[in-house]
DNA sequence: CAAACATATGATCATCTGTTCATATGTAAT
DNA sequence: ATTACATATGAACAGATGATCATATGTTTG
């Protein structure tokens, strides 16, 4: 890897606001945390999943016949949103209903789609 | 693959809403562009680069040294995030600044920090 | 308790992703 | 023009990811 500091000190920014980036960076842990999140949302498969819950709670089997796809994979993908505490569920006899656990989701996607609106 | 249809049809949702939510569901195309946009913010990388352009714009070697990552690396994503429209740049002599292109970065960001922060 | 059903889970495999390394492009200065 | 510097890019490789298949778990009903 080549030598860049010349760069930096003679014209690229000043010290003060390298050190107040520094600074202002939230911890490693929150940042990664951050990106795991956005991954949670970087699927097709998980965001078609979680518009059909804007709708209404719904449990596995008719999100898997709506979404045309095996219960299986709908099972794993649900199973990845609960970890990331995007959705919960409750049980009712043999089927387990699925429904949005947080607003977050709609706002989070609402931005999302007016960004690639534009 | 076994049969589902049962137990949709019986007690699970009301065919009205599954109707409902086929409708109000958005086109293949949208669905894949939105999580195009969000898999952009699901790395490390780059959400720490996204941040460090909150405070002001930035040269590549600049951003490589604040992140203790080569040039190389810091360069690929870059042009991740340009494509993405979540960036842009303009050149300065040899030097190119990137800069924040939009504010639906900072919303979407903050929105998944306040998720995270629960 | 045995059978049927709804869901979950582990292993596997093909595909995608991010970094590195080497090198190319573009700009400025001598 | 030649050299130095800032950035970009292509190939390659290791690690992550998502669907599938087979099977396990948990619940209800007869």
């Amino acid at each position: 890897m080549q030598e860049r500091i010349e760069c930096c000190e003679e014209h690229c920014v000043h010290p003060e606001i390298l050190e107040h980036v520094k600074l202002e960076m939230p911890d490693e842990e929150a940042l990664y945390d951050l990106a795991e999140l956005f991954k949670v949302f970087g699927d097709t498969t998980r965001i078609r999943i979680l518009y059909v819950l804007f709708e209404s709670e719904m449990c596995v089997c008719d999100i898997a016949e709506l979404l045309n796809m095996s219960q299986s994979a709908i099972s794993h993908q649900l199973r990845v949103l609960k970890q990331a505490k995007l959705v919960g569920n409750r049980r009712e006899g043999k089927t387990i209903y699925y429904f949005l656990a947080d607003d977050h989701v709609r706002t989070i996607i609402g931005q999302g789609m007016e960004h690639i609106e534009e």
